[in-house]
DNA sequence: AAGTCTGTCAACCGCGCGGCG
DNA sequence: GCGCCGCGCGGTTGACAGACT
């Protein structure tokens, strides 16, 4: 048996609220306040509408103070910042941007932020898009073109200093199989990435040995990968994992989350404001350097 | 001009959690 | 300790408008 309906579903209303609804609701919540019992408060109202849908309105519409509209770049990197650091936790993050909620956070995030990070501007959004098709077809995981092949000696990249390759932020580098030992390859990141998103000052070690040091200091990610029999494992994911396991401590982690706890973890000088900086081209392409030990595809 | 595609955003849905009897 | 209930959250959907072909 499943969870009893919080109401009765056919018989309210959905769908977009009209002004008449919206007057009904903010007359009586600013009469009456919520009476801290949502299911209740349509019926008392005289709105033929679910609770939940009434304090959805109430909290991302009709209450005071919504900001609406263009979020702007302090809000942008505060968002970035926390995203960064505790990912999808969307009202903890409105709840350090006032006037803002939960659910529009989520969507700017979702429609204009994350493309912004991801760099691809709207004259190249319609090439990447025919990519993303392409490559899905070919059961690829990430919307790049593919320089792929078995690297044991890719004579482009190893020991090059600056190399021209770039790695695309999302998927720079992707490993499977057993590798041969290790070259050390450089190279840059190009546009602003999820990668550049990890980039508060840190360093980390992880018990399993995948991860023996990552320094963002300098804009400088060293590491080693040893991909432990893993399948297909991410840059991204990588980094995402390892600044969790810093973050939050390796494994059952609590997940209670406070400003205070989060504050020294968004530093104000991090790799992710420099996307908002002046010199927006020039912060949009960092060195790496990485060492691998195995077959590898790059993408760039 | 008409049809199709894409982006945006309000709203819905389902689930987990905590309070309470 | 258990089950019920409401709240809050994050993911997803769908309507709509504007852009594109």
């Amino acid at each position: 048996m499943g969870r009893a309906p919080c109401c009765d579903k056919a018989n309210v209303k959905k769908g977009p609220w009209s002004p008449e609804e919206d007057r009904q609701l903010k007359e009586y919540i600013e009469k009456y306040g919520t009476g801290g019992n949502w299911i209740a408060l349509p019926h008392k109202a005289g709105l033929n509408r679910c609770g939940k849908s009434c304090r959805l309105r109430w909290l991302n519409y009709l209450r005071p103070n919504i900001k609406h509209g263009d979020f702007t770049d302090d809000e942008d990197r505060i968002i970035c910042n926390l995203y960064a650091t505790i990912g999808s936790r969307w009202s903890i993050i409105a709840s350090q941007l006032p006037g803002r909620t939960d659910n529009d956070i989520k969507n700017y995030w979702n429609t204009k932020l994350k493309k912004k990070l991801l760099g691809f501007p709207p004259s190249q959004r319609k090439a990447h898009q025919q990519l993303q098709k392409q490559q899905q077809q070919q059961l690829f995981p990430y919307p790049f073109e593919i320089r792929t092949g078995s690297f044991s000696s890719p004579p482009s990249l190893e020991g090059v200093q600056n190399s021209q390759y770039l790695l695309s932020p999302m998927a720079a580098a992707t490993f499977s199989s057993p590798l041969p030992e290790g070259s050390m390859h450089q190279c840059q990141v190009k546009d602003s990435s999820s990668l550049l998103m990890f980039g508060s000052e840190q360093s980390c070690s992880s018990s399993d040995g995948s991860c023996t040091q990552i320094s963002y200091g300098s804009n400088v990610v060293d590491y080693e990968l040893c991909n432990g029999g893993q399948p297909m494992r991410s840059l991204e994911s990588f980094l995402y994992e390892e600044t969790q396991k810093l973050l939050l401590g390796d494994g059952e982690a609590s997940l209670d989350y406070n400003i205070e706890e989060i504050k020294p973890f968004v530093s104000p000088n991090n790799w992710c404001n420099s996307l908002f900086g002046d010199d927006l081209s020039s912060a949009t392409t960092k060195d790496i350097s990485f060492k691998t030990t195995g077959k590898a595809m790059y993408y760039y």
